[in-house]
RNA sequence: GCCCCCGUCGUCUAGCCUGGCCUAGGACGCCGGCCUUUCACGCCGGAAACGCGGGUUCAAAUCCCGCCGGGGGUGCCA
């Protein structure tokens, strides 16, 4: 069999981590796994205008929360000398070569091309120049690139695992620029050098890099590499089929993780974004679930819409019948804490959790939901008095004051029986009970069900707004 | 402009390779009903798609050609 198979992802550190890059970073990570293989991060930080450390720590932390883990890591800015040897040879063998043309007599040229409405290329100006006329240019002190020099009608094809056989005519892309004017080696250049020296041997990315394909393999050769398997996947749109940006609303794993999504439930829809699962119908995966049946022959080759309706039911999903009991409190205890709730009581929080937990898809949305099991006390709108007297509510509330404290309730069930003996003596309709209970603990007029808030509420709590509303009805 | 990729319900998709099992299946969303102390949850039901035009074939979502549409690239960004 073939060599052990490695991957790597390889982000450059210029923002949060987007949900596109997000998805080829586990697309990644799950063929390594699935395959045995290894996993590499590696920082594509070459262009030190954009790079910035601390996009760094965000994207390491956001790929850690998401559950990706991997086996070795890099950064480009410290493989300096390494690329500086590769281009050393193709210097020597001939095929790159310096170039002395400025940004200003390349913008010209695309101009130019333009104007006449013929396809840019790079003329090759350069391309000549006798080794006399380049040790003149850099004596003078002139700035330079260094361009690998493209064979002329050449047709580069591969058979891309995810999209089939693609080919592509290097007459389409003139001589690239392989090492910048200020000495640092560019993307395409060290994206060969690295992925071979790492032994990577399936670049899985996006397609966006389809035409820099062609540039690679075409270095793989000069330098005598093995060449790799490579796999685009399609990319991610937005609700207008344009790429998923910005202006489509959140588009960084961090805006998700702070709006209160679960890292796995992020992660699975991910997964579903581009490819589907050999057997049929299900959709809600683990981690180790997605390792063992991940195939990239299952990746679709047309690019997904993201649809936030449908990760935000996945979300719930997870919240309410995937993760453990224990796991949800301890991820809802910080949202809660920043809404200013009292969370000193873990166990508090948790039987809340466990009667709730079905009724909210995130975890913002819990800490709207949860607001009357943690405050002191609720406001009441004025719209509700006038409907709490509709409802004689003096009576039934103040018959309820007295049970409870007479009963002390401590199940959901309990409350209810407890309400139904209020309805028989009374002689009412249960809405009759409830809502005024649910105006007085709430303040609002829907939420969740008033037997569990009254189940678990601390009775002082419930006497306090109780009395407060027989007080002013009185 | 040129090059490349793609085209099944509104969205994610199964089916396409190896034509008939497809009166095209599932999921989200939507609509209706049930449950019910409200909103959710849950359960039941419903509307909803093979981009268009030619071919090949007894038979095409599935194979071939053309068109149209969408996306990506066209950097001394990655």
């Amino acid at each position: 069999m073939g060599k052990k198979v490695k991957t790597r992802f390889a982000p450059s550190p210029t923002g949060y981590l987007h949900l596109g890059n997000a998805r080829t970073a586990i697309f990644s990570y799950l063929f390594a796994r699935h395959n045995n293989g290894g996993f590499i991060l590696r920082i594509e930080d070459t262009d030190k205008e954009r790079s910035k450390k601390e996009y760094e720590e965000m994207l390491i932390d956001d790929l850690r929360w998401l559950g990706l883990d991997w086996d070795e890591f890099y950064r480009q800015s410290e493989r300096f000398d390494i690329y500086r040897e590769y281009v050393n040879k193709l210097l020597e063998s001939g095929h790159a070569y310096p170039c002395f043309c400025t940004p200003e007599e390349l913008e010209k040229e695309r101009e130019e091309a333009k104007k006449k409405e013929i396809p840019y290329r790079y003329s090759g100006k350069c391309r000549d120049l006798t080794p006399e006329e380049v040790e003149k240019l850099k004596r003078e002190g002139k700035p330079f690139a260094i361009r690998f020099k493209v064979p002329e009608n050449r047709v580069i094809a591969w058979k891309d695992l995810v999209k089939g056989s693609i080919a592509i005519n290097t007459d389409d892309f003139g001589d690239f620029v392989i090492v910048r004017s200020d000495g640092s080696p560019t993307y395409n250049f060290v994206v060969v050098v690295d992925d071979a020296l790492m032994g990577i041997t399936h670049v899985i990315r996006g397609e966006d890099h389809i035409p820099n394909t062609p540039k690679q393999i075409l270095i793989y050769e000069a330098l005598g590499f093995n060449i790799p398997e490579f796999a685009h996947l399609p990319v991610i749109l937005g609700e207008d089929r344009s790429k998923l940006s910005k202006r489509h609303g959140a588009v960084s794993v961090r805006a998700y993780r702070e709006e209160g999504y679960m890292p796995e439930a992020l992660f699975n829809y991910l997964c579903l974004l581009g490819w589907s699962p050999p057997e049929e119908g299900k959709e809600i995966f683990s981690k180790e679930e997605l390792i063992k049946i991940f195939d990239l022959k299952d990746v679709n080759d047309s690019p997904a819409v993201f649809n936030k309706d449908k990760l935000k039911w996945m979300n719930g999903v997870y919240i309410r019948e995937v993760l453990p009991l224990e796991v949800l409190v301890e991820r809802a205890i910080p949202f809660l804490e920043r809404a200013g709730y009292d969370v000193s009581d873990k166990e508090y929080v948790k039987k809340v959790l466990s009667y709730t937990r079905d009724s909210f898809e995130t975890l913002s949305e819990m800490v709207e939901r949860l607001r009357p099991f943690f405050v002191d006390d609720v406001e009441i709108d004025d719209e509700y008095w006038s409907f709490l007297e509709d409802m004689k509510a003096y009576d039934t509330l103040s018959l309820f004051l007295e049970k409870i404290r007479e009963k002390k309730p401590e199940t959901p069930e309990e409350v209810k029986k407890l309400v139904k003996e209020i309805q028989k003596t009374l002689k009412v309709k249960p809405p009759q009970v409830w809502k005024p209970l649910r105006i007085a603990l709430t303040g609002e007029l829907e939420g969740v069900g008033i037997d569990i808030l009254i189940a678990v509420l601390p009775l002082e709590k419930i006497e306090r707004r109780i009395e407060k509303v027989l007080k002013r009805l009185s």
